[in-house]
DNA sequence: AATATCATGTAACATGTTACATGATTGG
DNA sequence: CCAATCATGTAACATGTTACATGATATT
């Protein structure tokens, strides 16, 4: 089996720190594992009955007529701790603006500039919202997850204080390199083959 | 259409370097974005030829019987200037890392550690061959394509580099946790570092 | 001659997103 | 009552990998 064991573990994991519906799950995936981790509907909802079904989780009756809250079973916390055991599955990279940045030349100095720029205002936001999570006062019921997520917040903070330093750097190289009189254009070489 | 755009940008791309056969594509692609970028055959061969139909590439006449070198157009250098000022898609992330720290507390500050030491030795290994890679002999062929190339290498070491100084981060925080007596796990291994 | 590598391509599968269909509940 | 939001689910589509089939060329 094992076949969407990327979101099961999201999943369960989600729920290993408190109940909550499937909507519920897509809302908490998105803000609080948002910089790292994403989930759609469609994963979800067959990843909780497939998880039902395998008596990992189960529904718990809820407030309304229509909805289910899910919790999270001995079987399933189980589970959780063999996903989490299992090798990390690396995702191919596929960086868009690196992709760009390295075939810059055919962009020429001046919308290089501009994809960084972009790039430095996107990780500054995103320093400032961690920072503004790591502010956040102590909760009593999530004391325990607490260290664990922070780890996540600092790999964040780092990441995001390292894409500032390499902007700075990268634009100071390019002013360099539009001075210097490479082509303002590039230059449409005629290689007739 | 604009169908596989992404995978086309990046063959266009690697074609407006020099011309190359398929195989050749693929080796370059793992070989030279390898760090943030990746293609499979079953990718490649597909777009080559959708790129084919459009008049954007072109076969060259090659040595061997089977194989084509494939060359870009005119055409085709104007359809890369197009893909690479399309607004950059965003991946959604998924960092198997991040999602296991995160529920952490499962796993518990031991394997958690193991963890972290990977991605550290992952980083070093990563920092070391581009720093390896900055200190190759320029090549006159592709002298104007080098400054934007070193743009990219310089994110990667800024990106490794961050990731290391986040593992000592991290570690400390973790041997704190455990020594403040969080929440052990089995006490069977003792560490013997 | 045997093996390794180069080379092209396809089919089956895995994964994941988007858009839609459907309805309940809440707040103004 | 009406709109916004909560909630569940599915179907169509997009994307991408892996494994295979096939054969040429180079190396030993």
């Amino acid at each position: 089996m094992a076949r969407t064991s990327q979101t099961e573990t999201a999943v369960l994991g989600a729920l290993s720190v408190m109940p909550m519906t499937g909507y519920a799950l897509r809302e908490a995936i998105r803000e609080v594992l948002g910089h790292f981790w994403s989930e759609s509907f469609g994963q979800i909802y067959p990843a909780l009955a497939e998880l039902e079904q395998g008596g990992h989780v189960r529904r718990a009756g809820s407030g309304r007529t229509g909805a289910s809250t899910f919790a999270i079973t001995p079987s399933g916390t189980a589970r959780l701790k063999e996903l989490l055991s299992d090798p990390i599955r690396q995702v191919p990279p596929r960086n868009g603006l690196m992709l760009r940045l390295f075939f810059g030349r055919q962009l020429g100095p001046q919308a290089c500039r501009s994809l960084v720029l972009d790039a430095k205002a996107e990780a500054e936001r995103q320093l400032a919202k961690f920072e503004a999570i790591r502010q956040e006062p102590p909760d009593e019921e999530t004391a325990a997850d607490r260290p664990y997520w922070q780890l996540t917040i600092s790999a964040g903070e780092h990441s995001a204080r390292a894409a500032i330093d390499w902007a700075d750097e990268a634009l100071a190289a390019l002013d360099e390199l539009e001075r210097s009189g490479g082509a303002p254009r590039p230059a449409g070489e005629r290689k007739t083959q």
